[in-house]
DNA sequence: AGATTTCATCCACAATATGGACACCACCCA
DNA sequence: TGGGTGGTGTCCATATTGTGGATGAAATCT
C-alpha cells in the first residue's frame, strides 16, 4: 500500500508476524484464513521463507514455526534495541512485590507486541498474553495504558474506524467502553483491564515514553480478578508508574 | 531455486542478511553492489522492508539498518533457540580464562553466522569477528572446525566448487591450504587460523555437535598472533574441547 | 467405507515486479 | 565556475513473475 511493486514484501511481512504470533506454530489453514490470502499463495510463501530459513516447517506437526534466521537476525538487531536490558529489572521488582506476572511491551504501528515477561510467584497465571502477542490499541492494558498517552488526535482516528481496527476484539471492547477506559488511565496515570479479553483475568499497565515523549512502550501486570480488587489496585498501580517513571528516565538520559 | 515463484523472498531474505551483516547499517549502494541487484530493485525493496518496519532507514547517515519488527520476531523465535543460555556460560569460562575474546557461531546452510561475543581482558582485540558476521564454510576457525565433521562427501562438494564458495575469500583461502587445515582440525579436534582472514589476527575453534551429531555450532577464540604460538595452542585447544564436549553434552540430552 | 478437512501441485493468465533511463543533490577539484 | 564523480529517489513500458481456480492426494473423523 506504501510502497510500489511491493505486494510480495507486504505478504511477507504479514505472514512472518502471524506466525510469530504462536510459539508452538501455526497450520497452513490457519495462516490462511487469518491473512485472508489464497492457500496456494500461502503455501508458496511459505514453502520460500521455509526455504531461506526464516521459517521451519515441523514434519510431525505440519505446523509452521520462526526459523533459525529469524533468530540470528533478531540477535543483530537486538543491539539496537536493548528492551531486556533496560526493561528486566524492573519485571524482576514488579513480578517479587505483587506476585502477579509482569509484562513488557512495545508499541508497533497500531498494535501492542508483547516482548518479555517475568512470572510471578502466584500460583494461579493466565496465559492470554506471551511473548510474540500482538494485540490493536485500546484493547488489554499495556494497549490502553499506550493509546491514552497518544495525541488525541491519532486517538480519535482509531477510535473513528474502531470495528475494523479492533477486529475480533470490537465484540468485548466497544468504543464507549474503550473511550472510558482511555479517560480513567488519563486521570490516575495507569490503565485497568477487567477481564474484557477473558472473564477473569485482569490486567493494569503504565506506558513508557520515549526521546521525544511518545508512548512508546509499557509495562503492566496480569493476574486474576480477587487480586485487583479496588483497594489492590491503588498499590499495583503506584508500583507500575515508579517503575514505568524509572524507565522513561532511564530512556531519557540515553 | 528451491521453490517456484518466490524470486521476492528470496531477495527479500538476501537483503535482510546483507543488512544485517553490519550493526552500523549499510548503504543503498553497498546493498546493490553486495546482491548483484539493481538498484531500483534494491531501492523498491528496501523501502518496502522500511514500511513493514523490518528495516529502518536513518535518515542522517542514509543508511539502512535492521528495524523493530525483526527484533520483536527474533525475541519470539529465540524462545525456539535458547543458545544464549547454553553457549554463554561456556564463553565467559573460556574468556575468563584465556583473556581472549570468545565466541560462539551457529552453521546456517553453507555459512556460519557468528551469534554471541564475550569480550576477553586482553587489551588487544580483533573486531574482524563480532555478532551477525557471516563466514563461507571452512573460513575463520569455526567455520573450519564445522567445516572439517561435517560428512565427507560434503566437504568434497564444498571443494569442489572452491572459488564459488569462499568468493571474496578464495584469494586467502586457497583450496590446498582449505584442505590441509581440515585434515589438521580432525587430528587435533580443534581448528587454527593462522591470520589468514587479516594478518596477525588469529582464531582457534572447536565444534559442537547437535542430536543427530552433526556439527551445528562452534565456539571460537581470536586474539593477536603471539597469543596463538604453538607451545599455547595446545592449552587453548585443551580448553575449547572441554567447553565444546560439555555443550554437546547438554544438548544431546535435552 | 464414506464424508470431511487439510495439504500439495499444476498451469493459463494477467497483475506485478522489473530495470533502463532520467532527475536531482552533494561534493571535489581544476 | 563548471564539469566530473558517486550517491539517492522516481517514472513507466515491458514481460517476467507470481497468482489463484481447479484438481488430486493424504490424513482424520463419523
Amino acid at each position: 500500500m506504501a510502497v510500489q511493486g511491493a505486494q510480495v514484501v507486504g505478504r511477507v511481512a504479514l505472514l512472518l508476524r502471524l506466525v510469530g504470533r504462536k510459539p508452538e506454530g501455526t497450520s497452513l489453514a490457519g495462516l490462511v484464513r487469518e491473512s485472508g490470502l489464497t492457500r496456494p499463495t500461502v503455501h508458496r510463501l511459505l514453502t520460500s521463507l521455509a526455504a531461506e530459513g526464516l521459517l521451519e516447517h515441523d514434519m510431525s506437526s505440519g505446523k509452521w514455526v520462526l526459523g533459525p534466521e529469524v533468530f540470528l537476525l533478531g540477535s543483530v538487531a537486538a543491539a539496537r534495541f536493548p528492551m531486556e536490558d533496560i526493561a528486566r529489572p524492573s519485571l524482576r521488582r514488579l513480578a517479587a512485590e505483587t506476585g502477579e506476572s509482569a509484562f513488557f511491551s512495545i508499541r508497533r504501528g497500531n498494535e501492542t507486541v508483547c516482548v518479555l515477561r517475568e512470572e510471578g510467584s502466584f500460583p494461579v497465571r493466565s496465559f492470554v498474553l506471551h511473548e510474540g502477542v500482538r494485540f490493536p490499541l485500546g484493547v488489554a492494558s499495556a494497549g490502553t495504558a499506550i493509546m491514552a498517552f497518544l495525541p488525541p488526535k491519532e486517538q480519535e482516528s482509531l477510535l473513528a474506524d474502531w470495528p475494523a481496527h479492533a477486529a475480533d476484539f470490537a465484540a468485548g471492547h466497544p468504543a464507549d467502553v474503550v473511550r472510558d477506559n482511555l479517560e480513567q488511565t488519563r486521570l490516575t496515570g495507569y490503565s485497568v483491564n477487567p477481564g474484557l479479553i477473558l472473564e477473569g483475568s485482569w490486567g493494569m499497565g503504565a506506558a513508557v515514553f520515549d526521546q521525544q515523549t511518545r508512548p512508546a512502550w509499557a509495562l503492566s501486570l496480569t493476574g486474576i480478578e480477587p487480586r485487583f480488587r479496588p483497594d489492590r489496585q491503588e498499590f499495583l498501580g503506584k508500583l507500575l508508574l515508579e517503575e514505568a517513571h524509572r524507565m522513561t528516565a532511564r530512556l531519557q538520559g540515553a
